[in-house]
DNA sequence: GTCTATACAGAGATAGAC
DNA sequence: GTCTATCTCTGTATAGAC
């Protein structure tokens, strides 16, 4: 992940938690220093200043698997895969906001969103574009292959895409107050279900039934 | 709205606004007396302190439109109406994202969910679970007079709404950036069209094709 | 109710000894 | 590289005249 040692990664450690928990403006460098353990002062022997923290880490978002759905396989490879492959996919978005860093980076994110034009730059291409353009492939391969239903491969992605987001948000914010997450945590394989119902082309052979 | 009169209603829209903007914490007492028109001291006159003033945002959330998806109408008034219901609600999002007035409310609340339990309470209990639940009862409504077909009704409406709200978050976004929101709006219809397609109990008398 | 003036605290950043 | 000390600026809030 991030190629930082000693002090500078435990400074970027406790950045990336406390801003994600109380925001980048409400974080003082003092309670940085405090969690690392040293002197207030001493952060600028790695740091210029308390931006070049918030730089840093939006910088190595694009590193975090925030953004990897489909763990670098291209469509062509994996469209085959059918509904296995969406579960891998919810299954990701369950995995991030369970894992105990990137559910920061997440929460980060999010927390941040509306106050940095970099980090809603990385927003829109690296995790929103990029990825629902990967699933429109797949969903497209999917559709020639006569697995699922012809429609917009685009309109389909953004269906897929939009409730694992929203799940995920869920579960973060659950998790700010402490709050169980085990409800919201089933809805991901239930949209997998539905969705995948919903669109596939039943296999007339089995479902003979008139 | 809100029962605020003079000074203190600009001095209420200027706050919302800024917070909106840029977030409680980087909102200064002397920005919002800025926009006012008066000085940063007078402020003091009209509320307590600076979290007085976002107390009073959140407070009055619940009277915003924000929330008010079914206009206040009861699921067994509506529920026969359909697919035109669903359109409704949808729509009731596209407004919201638009509206500028609610837009900020929404911005407001995405900028702050993270930083402030009472807003989170709010976001949960008034904007997420009353209209999940609301619209789980359309559904199961919709599901006894066999509109729709039958299964669990709490997911289906998460399934309905969280792509919604995703769209709205797209928006909202979008325009932070002064970005065309033109192809995330038309997302609105494109879902209430697909979702309600794959749910409805197609019409026998004209679907007899085999 | 608004103004000017000011108190007070907190935060970011730098200087220089070790 | 870390420490103590300190500077400077900014932001919240109050006092008191008008």
């Amino acid at each position: 992940m991030s190629k930082l040692s000693g002090t500078k990664k435990k400074i970027y450690d406790a950045s990336v938690k406390l801003f994600a928990e109380k925001g980048y403006k409400a974080t003082t460098v003092r309670e940085i220093a405090k969690v690392v353990g040293i002197q207030q002062s001493a952060i600028y022997n790695h740091f210029k200043n308390k931006e070049a923290i918030l730089d840093e880490i939006i910088d190595n978002l694009s590193n975090s698997h925030l953004i990897n759905l489909f763990e670098d396989k291209e469509p062509k490879e994996i469209y085959k895969k059918g509904k296995s492959l969406l579960k891998q996919v919810s299954n990701m978005f369950k995995l991030i906001s369970y894992d105990t860093k990137t559910d920061l980076l997440f929460r980060f994110m999010m927390q941040e969103l509306f106050n940095n034009e970099r980090l809603r730059i990385f927003y829109n291409e690296e995790f929103y574009q990029k990825n629902v353009k990967k699933l429109s492939i797949v969903f497209f391969m999917m559709m020639q292959d006569e697995m699922i239903e012809s429609m917009d491969p685009l309109v389909l992605a953004n269906e897929f895409f939009s409730p694992l987001f929203f799940y995920q948000l869920q579960i973060v914010r659950l998790k700010a107050d402490n709050k169980s997450t085990a409800v919201a945590a089933t809805l991901f394989e239930k949209h997998t279900d539905f969705f995948w119902d919903r669109i596939r082309i039943k296999n007339e052979k089995k479902d003979q039934l008139f």
